[in-house]
RNA sequence: GCCGAGCUAGCUCAAUGGUAGAGCAGCUGAUUUGUAAUCAGCAGGUUGCGGGUUCAAGUCCUGUGCUCGGCUCCA
């Protein structure tokens, strides 16, 4: 007999040889139902393996997680399996559970369409009503060598001979489908309720832009045909917010075939960016930052020096001017190095903070082009702050609690990245480790979670990044902090020391919006066009009832104006309902309504752009209510 | 850059290889309206661009630009 401590502390026995799906069966036949897999002494296994011993059982349904990269992993061998029914020979690469879904990276002779999609849907549903065992197998490498070899999985066979010798080799067999997998699976492919394909996409093998580009079908799956269509819905809705669209829908700005990746913002797009930087330079002041603004061309030599002319010339546009190299700037460094050395600095000016709102240009390729997201012209909300080695620490995290000011207001949540050196890059070892483990303490001092992108770091020294979401959890890198021993040595920077001696300081680069473009589309996205009322581009439209209200709605409109409330009227000879649905179309936050009412009580009709009518307001309460909304930058 | 799919009026979309159309927006007029669309009329196009096949091309072929979804890359 076996002992098993389950979740909720109780404890049960069971003879050797029970499988967990028996377990679960016991316990009741729902769960058995809708058992995914489970978790025994904190390792994910499958349902269909025996009870190795005494331990801590926990059963998956599809509501954990854990338990849903299992159900989409099943769902991507089925689709492996229908694929090389329908077209032999195919070869299978790699095929894993994604957030939301799952792929299958497949090399063919069969080039997949869209079309394809309803043929394969078929024969995945087969697979599925044939309720194949999905079997786990332990093999040697040996064995797995000569099965693959057999089998015609080349990229199998060179996963097989990557991992060490007498590595214990796991396959998955579901009826003739045969799989290496480290698993788990589902007990049987007829768990599988609702599959549906979403997209096709080419992708490298390994990710590598060197090797073959094989298919990738993308699909997703759930337990249910409900849940299946709720997600497509709640994409469908998802996609409506797309900052693209609501770019142009509400005439915040364009990208046109004439500028591909150079953004063109449009009056009300303008009010939204001026508002941000008006925000960014109130905030940088109390924080003791200076703001300077360099050229956005500048000398080859520069360019040479600071090493971009080595390491980041395939992402610059160069132009000539008298006959002379000139580069258009895609980073603001060496400009504000220049500064820098305008003057001798003492330590006491440390840590000296210099903030440029800096446009840089990017040759970004073709393909990876996004609206906003992903450009070739953009404006750093930049900023250089010159130190001594031990105020890093502390520097790090006023960046750090800056960031936390910008994303709170916006309701923004983050996630953190930290980058280390990359191949291409300059400085030494030890400079490298310094400042990496600068950042590395910073970050376990501030006591927040980080993921680490080894090599992932800029060419002069490592990174921490910070990520946001956009409307279909795309993440998007905004703000960075990077540590610098590299430029202040190759621009041989200095200040003088309390000792009266020259000694080098250290630079931090630092951004908080990252872009202001890219960050304008993430907060079009966050809230689906629906701006708060400091950043609204339109704050009130008043809507007078007929053309006796006119002179009303005006001197309202001009009372407003004068305390810079962004106002406008809609007075065209159109009936109210019309006008409200415009208004409600543009997310405008305030509409007020005049008419006989109104304007013979002196007061107004508030509509809110959530809420719909809140009914009759004096001017002063709704002016107070404006300006407490604005001030306290209030989001709904 | 690579793989795949697209590109038709300002916008969203129709149109077996056979006369390019609708809705919204725009303009003109009527209407003076109470919380998400008043009515009528007018105008709007080298179907991304170039070449080819055909009696005939938005539609088929080809080159090219751009967009979208991924991959790689990145703020």
């Amino acid at each position: 007999m076996v002992t098993l401590q389950m979740k909720n502390g109780e404890e049960r026995l069971y003879p050797a040889g029970t499988t967990f799906m028996q377990v679960a069966e016991d316990i009741s036949s729902k769960l058995a139902q809708n058992a995914v897999a489970v978790v025994f002494n904190e390792k994910l296994t499958d349902l269909n393996a025996e009870i190795p011993g005494d331990g801590a059982l926990e059963i998956l349904t599809f509501e954990d997680e854990r338990a849903q990269d299992v159900y989409r992993h099943t769902s991507s061998h089925i689709l492996a399996q229908a694929v090389q029914k329908l077209w032999p020979g195919t070869k299978l690469a790699v095929g894993p559970a994604i957030d939301k879904g799952f792929y299958y990276d497949f090399d063919s002779e069969h080039k997949f369409t869209p079309e394809d999609f309803n043929k394969l849907e078929k024969e995945m549903k087969k697979i599925i009503q044939k309720n194949y065992p999905i079997l786990r197998r332990e093999i040697s490498q040996a064995e797995a060598i000569e099965l693959f070899t057999q089998r015609g999985e080349d990229y199998k066979l060179e996963f097989i001979e990557d991992l060490p010798e007498d590595t214990v080799i796991s396959i998955y067999e579901q009826g003739d489908f045969i799989d290496l997998c480290a698993g788990p699976h589902l007990p049987s492919t007829s768990r599988i309720k609702a599959i549906k394909l979403m997209s096709l996409a080419g992708a490298y093998w390994r990710g590598d832009e060197r090797n073959k580009m094989l298919q990738r079908v993308y699909g997703t799956s759930f337990p249910s045909k409900e849940l299946l269509d709720d997600y497509l819905y709640k994409l469908e809705e998802a996609k409506k917010r797309d900052h693209r669209k609501l770019g142009r829908q509400l005439d915040l700005f364009v990208v046109l075939d004439e500028g591909p990746g150079f953004p063109f913002f449009l009056p009300k797009g303008m009010i939204i960016r001026n508002q941000l930087e008006k925000f960014w330079r109130e905030e940088h002041e109390k924080a003791g930052y200076q703001e300077i603004r360099t050229p956005i061309i500048l000398n080859r030599s520069l360019w040479e020096r600071s090493g971009h002319w080595d390491h980041y010339k395939e992402n610059m546009y160069f132009t000539s001017i008298d006959e002379q190299d000139f580069a258009i700037k895609p980073m603001n460094c060496p400009g504000t190095i220049l500064v820098y050395r305008q003057n001798l600095h003492s330590y006491r000016e440390f840590p000296l903070r210099i903030g440029e709102m800096g446009l840089v240009h990017r040759h970004e390729l073709s393909g990876v082009l996004h609206g906003l997201m992903r450009v070739r012209a953009f404006t750093q909300d930049d900023a250089h702050i010159f130190m001594l080695p031990d105020q890093i620490i502390d520097e790090i995290k006023n960046v750090f609690a800056m960031v936390d000011l910008f994303y709170g207001i916006f309701d923004f949540s983050y996630h953190i990245e930290l980058s280390t050196r990359p191949e291409k890059c300059m400085g030494s070892d030890e400079m490298w480790d310094m400042a990496t483990d600068s950042l590395r303490q910073a970050l376990e001092e501030k006591g927040v979670d980080y993921k680490v992108n080894e090599g992932d770091g800029a060419f002069y020294g490592p990174k921490i990044d910070f990520h946001l979401k956009d409307s279909l959890d795309r993440t998007w890198q905004c703000g960075t902090i990077q540590l610098d021993f590299s430029m202040p040595e190759i621009f041989d920077l200095t200040y003088i020391g309390e000792d009266g001696n020259r000694h080098r300081p250290v630079m931090i680069h630092r951004v908080i919006f990252g872009s202001i473009e890219r960050f304008i589309g993430i907060l079009t996205e966050h809230f689906a066009g629906a701006f708060p009322l400091w950043l609204a581009p339109v704050q009130v439209r008043i809507m007078p009832i007929t053309e006796r209200n006119h002179f009303y709605a005006e001197e309202i409109r001009q009372y407003l104006k004068d305390l810079n409330i962004r106002v406008d009227v809609d007075n065209r000879s159109e009936k109210i309902g019309y006008k409200i649905r415009e208004g409600q179309m543009l997310k405008i936050p305030y509409m007020l309504v005049l008419g006989d009412n109104e304007t013979e009580n002196r007061n107004l009709s508030v509509r809110k752009r959530r809420d719909g009518d809140v009914g009759a307001q004096s001017l002063e309460d709704f002016v107070q209510l404006l300006q407490h909304e604005i001030k306290n930058k209030v989001i709904f």
